[in-house]
DNA sequence: GCAAAAGTGTTGTCAGTACACCCATGA
DNA sequence: TCATGGGTGTACTGACAACACTTTTGC
């Protein structure tokens, strides 16, 4: 259908879905990645990425991709758009657009490398100056540094493949990092990845990863009274170490106003 | 490729424009409407779309819609990325999927419908109840009244076509006008509609067409001193009409903090 | 001079911060 | 009992809303 020039020749859709946990042994935060299989960037280390099929929203083959990828298969996630990346010099060959989403796991579960992948791992997330930063032993990888999407993409082309994630995803992970950020004071979804109940403490542990600050920078009592409307008060008390045993609270389902 | 079950068959790519400006003349916000001239919805009245093509990105075609369908040829308007709208129920017959963007001009050009359009009109905005409204004479079209989006998608299959916009767009507006309506106290890109300077009067009535209220219901003063952060004072002063003339202002150039 | 519209100033309230203090637990 | 960590309370500060007052224009 009026293919003459190229012109409604349609480019690949892919779903790009940055996944969220939480180690409650290390107390960090998870984020998944796999190394690639199959060219492009073969070998490459890449947030997890899928087709989209004509028989499914966009949403639902995130869900689909987190089955796929990590065989988990709760009932289901909170799962949110982030963007949509259309850049041309975002794919080197094939023209690709990316629905990108984020879900926030409740758990952190055992990751099994699927379909189109070598491997797949948790990779610690943590702040670094300005930047953002995932790592897994010696492997590390940053959110992209430049500020404006032109000079990022002039950037792309002359990177190392193997310094760096696949496709634009350092610059797809920079604008997950900033809109959680952005979002802690008023829907903190990311706590999501607390389970079904979390101590303030380990809110306050998550915050302060964004932040770019140490937990003990975030003062509790000022804390719990600042963002009381969005927690919900779930009384019992976990003990398990030393001091005072914490309350636990879960998120206030936050309709936001409309 | 791989299209033995339909699986990677590829669904059309639409770009979606919500296109707003100001009328001076009656101080009302617009929004670009169309008229449809091919099916399906032919004859509906529906947001400007187009396809996208290979060679440009989403944003670029968001800008080609613009040039295309009313010939206005500026160097470049402020476009940002609304969301991306993938619900199979979207389209009652072909899959496609929409690329939702908004453009601020700076002005309000006359209208010439271009193709695939009958008319083009500027519809006039306002806040009736808790939805929103579209109206150019008799013509009246609503924001989507559902606050889920399921429950909208279910009804849409049973709406009247020439009574509403065409596909989703009474959702996808919705949309854009509740986030215009976040951003107003941080980022109100949507003032970029007043042009290169505007009076805090102007400024006021867009606030209060969204927030459903009175522009003589914001108080002056408090608005000048919690938005002044927001605004730069460009000295001069207009006049033309009865009572102190104003200070002029335009956007700061809010940079949002990375 | 008067009305209209814009700008300035003043006060009270409320939310956020800094910080001191109290409580519950494990070793 | 002490150290550890969580919870409570108080005083200071700064932002915002309500509202009174002043300034500049057209008629």
């Amino acid at each position: 259908m009026l293919n003459m020039f190229g012109i409604l020749e349609k480019p690949l859709i892919t779903i790009t879905n940055i996944i969220w946990s939480f180690d409650r042994t290390t107390k960090q935060l998870q984020v998944l990645l796999v190394k690639r299989a199959q060219p492009p960037y073969q070998n490459s280390w890449a947030l997890p990425e899928t087709f989209m099929r004509t028989q499914e929203s966009a949403d639902e083959a995130a869900l689909r991709l987190i089955r796929e990828k990590i065989g988990l298969n709760l009932s289901d996630f909170y799962t949110e758009q982030l963007a949509t990346f259309t850049n041309q010099q975002r794919t080197s060959n094939e023209r690709a657009l990316s629905l990108a989403y984020m879900t926030f796991l409740p758990e952190m579960p055992a990751l099994k490398a699927g379909y189109g992948a070598l491997e797949a791992r948790w990779f610690a997330f943590s702040a670094v100056q300005k930047r953002y930063c995932l790592s897994n032993r010696q492997l590390t990888f940053q959110t992209a540094a430049e500020a404006s999407e032109t000079a990022y993409y002039q950037a792309l082309k002359q990177q190392q493949p193997d310094q760096h994630l696949a496709f634009d995803h350092e610059w797809i992970l920079r604008l997950a990092c900033q809109r959680i950020k952005n979002k802690l004071n008023y829907q903190p979804n990311i706590l999501l990845v607390l389970g079904a109940q979390f101590t303030l403490k380990e809110a306050r542990m998550i915050y302060a990863a964004f932040l770019g600050i140490k937990p003990s920078e975030i003062d509790n009592s000022n804390f719990k009274k600042t963002h009381k409307h969005l927690f919900k008060d779930i009384g019992i008390s976990s003990s398990k170490q030393i001091g005072r045993p914490a309350k636990l609270y879960r998120l206030a389902s936050n309709k936001v106003e409309f």
